[in-house]
DNA sequence: TTAGGGTTAG
């Protein structure tokens, strides 16, 4: 292009600058200053800045974006201190920079100080303050603007829906004054974020003019529902695909448990040169930590340091999940510690990780560091030690927890905290109290927590209550042969073969199916899977016998261990 | 200079 090539000329010109720019000259300058600054290039930008000769407002506003663009809050507020003279376009600056960085306070304080506020520094307030779920002040201060446009009605069309009431986020879109593309997409995103799938699809049909941001929504939409051969539907039928609907249809394939096709999806958008972005890469990773992938997890993992992607956070984290769900709790370890600005979901992670693998020594040191780091946990973090204490089979410790976890930090149990602490108690054999928790629990108890203690009373051969709770759970969910299966093997450890039989029958009259389990290793980029039964691999031989020479040390082991007891 | 689609933890 020539604009471009043009450009590109002056800048690269070794040549001191002019004492006096031209207007166009400076004009250039602050282009590039600003397309410097959006492509992560700070120094570049910052270095084009001090050569000018000649500066004006423009300027200073494009290397004051720039700096807390690139995560430099403090470098935008001395810039901006320094200033010969600001704009309206510098304090709103500002003001989106501390808004960026997570500073709202620091943005009020800007805000309320500013000599003139025009409609988009009260936009930028808005929308920055629901961002950060500060939806009440950004509610009345929307309420306060002397004058709004499509943008403040869309932001707030936004935040009503992110806090989950969608029925006010449709009613204020309905009586917006002006629609366009943008508020159209939000809506229907606002319906698919809070599951209303058909309205979405309602609104969705309505659109004017239907834009890439709603086809995505709707991409979003029909995965989160399951559906994503719909959504793939959708997807090959865009002409222009950019960036982002590759990313949704590639994490709607991982949320499904479709890792394969969503690296396969990758291959393809490499194939069009579209470079990845961290939520490419996030989509990638988690498929990885899915399928077990180590190579390629590693070699991802070096890709990001290399194009300077590991600077997200989000993106550390899936990796952190993908290392420890690969077996490499250490390497998880060093890639925790190397994070400079770590968020709850890192600390929960590594907890997560250190739980999975059995480390409960270190989840508690984790959870003290986090508490006199500032950090405030939250259900997710409990729900982590919680799955640790299990691990461990540390009753009392999980019972404190539990306690803990209401009367310190408010956080009402979800059914999930229920559930993991009734499977432990069951597994210590403490069937009794698990049961009190049940019925103690505020929610219809789930499936996970009934199975838990029928497992139990499996281990325990408990006929009675096992048979009461194996009803309840065929009640909950017929078609699961998990219950029916445990029933009979309590029946038949108990030598009652009729009822056996009668259990059988009524599995297969209710058309109850088991899942098959699979497993699968990958070794040197080539993925072995195996079934219950299947003996299809061609060295089975060697791994037959590899497992029987591993199933009599473990044997052995646990002979030794009994006798040390 | 302001609004939208994708982004990690159980």
């Amino acid at each position: 292009m020539p604009f471009y090539s043009k450009t590109n000329a002056l800048f690269r010109s070794a040549k001191p600058l002019p004492h006096a720019m031209s207007p166009r000259e400076v004009f250039l300058h602050n282009l590039r200053i600003g397309s410097l600054g959006r492509a992560g290039q700070l120094d570049a930008a910052r270095q084009l800045f001090d050569r000018m000769a000649t500066r004006d407002t423009v300027s200073w506003n494009a290397i004051l974006t720039a700096h807390w663009q690139n995560s430099d809050l403090e470098g935008s507020k001395r810039l901006f201190d320094s200033m010969p003279q600001r704009n309206t376009v510098s304090w709103n600056s500002i003001i989106a920079g501390c808004l960026e960085n997570g500073r709202p306070d620091e943005a009020l304080d800007y805000f309320a100080k500013m000599p003139l506020r025009n409609v988009a520094s009260w936009n930028a307030i808005v929308s920055g303050l629901v961002k950060l779920d500060r939806f009440e002040e950004a509610e009345r201060l929307f309420e306060a603007m002397p004058v709004r446009n499509v943008i403040s009605y869309t932001a707030m069309v936004d935040g009503l829906a992110r806090k989950g009431e969608v029925d006010r986020a449709r009613d204020l879109f309905d009586r917006m004054p002006k629609k366009n593309a943008v508020s159209w997409a939000a809506m229907i995103s606002g319906c698919v974020e809070n599951g209303r799938y058909e309205e979405a699809r309602y609104l969705f049909d309505r659109i004017p003019e239907k834009n890439l941001a709603a086809i995505t929504a709707m991409i979003t939409g029909y995965c989160k529902e399951g559906n994503v051969e719909k959504a793939r539907g959708i997807f090959n039928g865009i002409r222009h695909k950019d960036l982002i609907c590759w990313n949704a249809m590639m994490a709607g394939y991982v949320h499904n448990g479709h890792g394969e096709e969503a690296l396969k999806l990758h291959i393809q958008m490499q194939k069009t040169g579209m470079k990845p972005d961290h939520a490419t890469l996030i989509a990638v990773v988690t498929a990885c930590s899915a399928l077990g992938l180590l190579q390629q997890g590693k070699r991802t993992h070096a890709f990001a340091i290399k194009t300077k992607l590991l600077l997200n956070v989000s993106l550390c984290n899936a990796l952190i999940t993908m290392y420890s769900k690969c077996g490499c709790i250490g390497d998880s370890q060093f890639l925790f510690q190397n994070i400079q600005n770590r968020d709850l979901v890192s600390w929960n992670t590594i907890i997560a990780a250190c739980s999975q693998h059995g480390d409960y020594d270190n989840v508690l040191s984790l959870f003290n560091e986090m508490e006199e780091k500032g950090m405030i946990p939250n259900e997710i973090t409990f729900l982590s030690i919680l799955s640790a204490c299990r691990h461990a089979t540390k009753v009392e410790e999980s019972l404190n927890w539990f306690n803990l976890m209401m009367s310190k930090h408010r956080i009402h149990p979800r059914a999930e905290h229920y559930a993991c602490l009734v499977d432990m108690l069951c597994r210590a054999g403490h069937l009794e109290k698990a049961c009190k928790y049940i019925r103690e629990m505020p929610y219809e108890a789930e499936t996970s927590a009934w199975g838990a203690v029928l497992a139990a009373c499996q281990m325990n051969s408990h006929v009675k209550l096992g048979e009461l709770v194996a009803k309840k759970l065929i009640l909950l969910d017929s078609r699961t042969s998990g219950a029916y299966v445990m029933l009979s093997n309590i029946y038949a450890a108990d030598g009652m073969w009729r009822e056996v039989v009668k259990v059988r029958g009524l599995m297969k009259q209710n058309g109850a199916k088991k899942q098959p389990g699979y497993s699968w290793i990958q070794i040197a980029d080539k993925v072995h899977l195996f079934s219950v039964g299947d003996a299809s691999h061609p060295d089975i031989d060697k791994i037959l016998s590899e497992l029987e020479r591993i199933v009599f040390h473990m044997k052995m082991f646990s002979h030794y261990a009994n006798l040390s007891l």
